[in-house]
RNA sequence: GCGGACGUAGCGCAGUUGGUAGCGCGGAACCUUGCCAAGGUUCAGGUCGCGGGUUCGACCCCCGUCGUCCGCUCCA
């Protein structure tokens, strides 16, 4: 029944245009999506506003767009490259696959002394001994060549978060903007992660989109600040139409954290995947000075603060919020996806599917529909159509009947309806009609613009 | 990576004991109508995921491969 929720929006992701399988000519690429004409205004959108609110919309922060490939080193000092790869073994007998580190501990926990080597160690499923394969080590970080030749010397990791190019730029920004702590960098970008297990459409992907902030604060006051971002991204979500009650907030245990962190706390939506009702949308981290000492240590560029103030030096605390654009747009579309009936033409009720997106996210906020194609109301409406697309994204259409192409703009979320009918020619007017509540409006065609304006502010 | 199921038109699905395919919705064009999935006429679109094999002949049987889903495992 849960998956079924999923299903239905893959199913409206290809057939109106917000999202493909990638490579579908050639077979399909392992979870890879293309975002359509219609997804990629939505997902637009989601940028959008978290860029209006998190850098444009405050002055405590300031934007960035770093590198994907950064120098080697990088991932050396900020502990990707080692904590980023697993040696994994597999059993030659049941062709389970394991974590050799695990399979020594688990060892060590029974045998209170560690295996001098795997043969030792009885696989866990199968129960025989020593079958293993000689541990791989398979690492989590997209690797490639830079320069003429492929070897060790050119090789270079693609970023698996965007949130480095921010640490290692500190100084360029706190410098060229003036700022100083308590002050964020954000910054949107794609990141790379070789996941074993990726899946759920557009919610594990190896190549996916981020939006990372890194608030840097006074050392002491990092817990306060942490509990701020927690409460400022959760209303973010609320405010941009997601349903409270399929929110929640996720404390890691604290055995479970990553390298870098002192606490997380992830926001949570109830996707009701199968096996996990619900998934991680954003993470807020608490990575204290973990980055920029490991940066200082490992460049020897003293990455510290001079507090003019208290006359001493110190490294800032990170409160990191990091969210993820493709699951974010997935959760809006899921979470805006409604179900109802609508009277017919004949009185009936029929099944009516609207995506009560917010206006701001809507990859259309204006359709233009001409009742007919005869008496000349095409061009008027195209004249009309063209105008309000110097504001917004508009779409037009006159094929067929009124009531189908009512229908066509709810399912894909459109918060206006503007028709262009008989009377028009004579009174100059048209009606406009709202998504949620179908009421209709009648408006003088030159009023248009200063009707919607107001409606659509923040868009 | 292992086990299971599946892959037929844009979407949802039939189908043939092996004789090269249909339905519903959707899309396009025109006519009629003119405010909530209307009626009529017409059209486009599939080498049945891909590659081999068996066969006179494969969408159907066999093998491989890619992809999707479910279950394990993994999620640093």
């Amino acid at each position: 029944m849960a998956q079924d929720r999923l299903d239905v929006i893959v199913s409206l992701a290809k057939r109106r245009g917000f999202v493909y399988p990638s490579s579908e000519i050639y077979g399909g690429l392992r979870a890879s999506w293309d975002y359509g004409p219609l997804g990629v205004e939505l997902k637009n959108n989601v940028k959008r506003q978290w860029w209006k609110s998190m850098v444009m919309g405050r002055e405590d922060v300031v934007g960035l767009d770093s590198c994907v490939i950064l120098a080697r080193e990088v991932w050396e000092a900020s502990g990707h490259v080692e904590t980023f790869t697993d040696p994994l073994t597999e059993c030659t007998e049941c062709h389970k696959r394991y974590r050799a580190d695990h399979l020594e501990d688990a060892y060590e926990a029974k045998h209170q002394k560690k295996p001098t080597s795997l043969s030792e160690v009885n696989c866990p499923h199968c129960g025989n001994k020593g079958k293993f394969t000689a541990p791989k080590q398979f690492s989590g970080l997209l690797k490639t060549y830079l320069g003429p030749v492929e070897d060790e010397s050119g090789l270079a990791y693609m970023r698996p978060e965007t949130a480095q190019g921010i640490f290692i730029n500190f100084e360029n920004v706190a410098t060229t903007a003036r700022k100083k702590p308590p002050f964020g960098i954000g910054q949107i970008g794609k990141s790379f992660r070789n996941e074993i297990t990726p899946g759920n459409f557009i919610f594990r992907t190896r190549e996916f989109e981020q939006m990372e902030m890194e608030f840097f604060v006074v050392p002491g006051t990092d817990e306060e600040w942490h509990q701020t971002w927690i409460d400022t991204r959760l209303a973010w979500y609320v405010d941009l139409g997601i349903n409270p009650d399929r929110l929640r907030l996720f404390e890691h245990p604290k055995e479970k954290l990553s390298h870098y962190s002192k606490r997380t706390v992830d926001i949570e939506y109830k996707f009701e995947f199968t096996g996990t009702e619900w998934g991680e949308l954003e993470g807020i981290a608490n990575r204290t000075d973990f980055d920029l000492k490991a940066h200082s240590t490992k460049s020897g560029k003293d990455l510290s603060w001079f507090d003019q103030e208290k006359n001493e030096r110190w490294v800032p605390y990170v409160i990191e919020p990091a969210a993820g654009v493709d699951r974010c747009t997935l959760t809006f579309l899921m979470d805006a996806y409604t179900e109802d009936e609508a009277p017919n033409s004949k009185g009936e009720m029929e099944k009516r599917t609207v995506l009560k997106l917010d206006h701001r996210l809507a990859p259309v906020k204006v359709a233009v529909l001409p009742l007919s194609r005869n008496a000349d109301l095409s061009p008027k409406a195209r004249d009309l159509a063209a105008r309000l697309r110097k504001n917004w994204s508009v779409d037009f259409d006159d094929a067929g009947a009124i009531g189908r192409r009512y229908r066509r703009q709810d399912e894909i979320g459109t918060p206006f309806c503007i028709t262009i009918d008989f009377e028009t020619l004579d009174d100059h007017a048209v009606t406009i009609r709202e998504r949620d509540s179908m009421k209709q409006e009648r408006i003088a065609i030159d009023q248009v613009e200063a009707w919607l304006a107001p409606k659509l502010l923040g868009c």
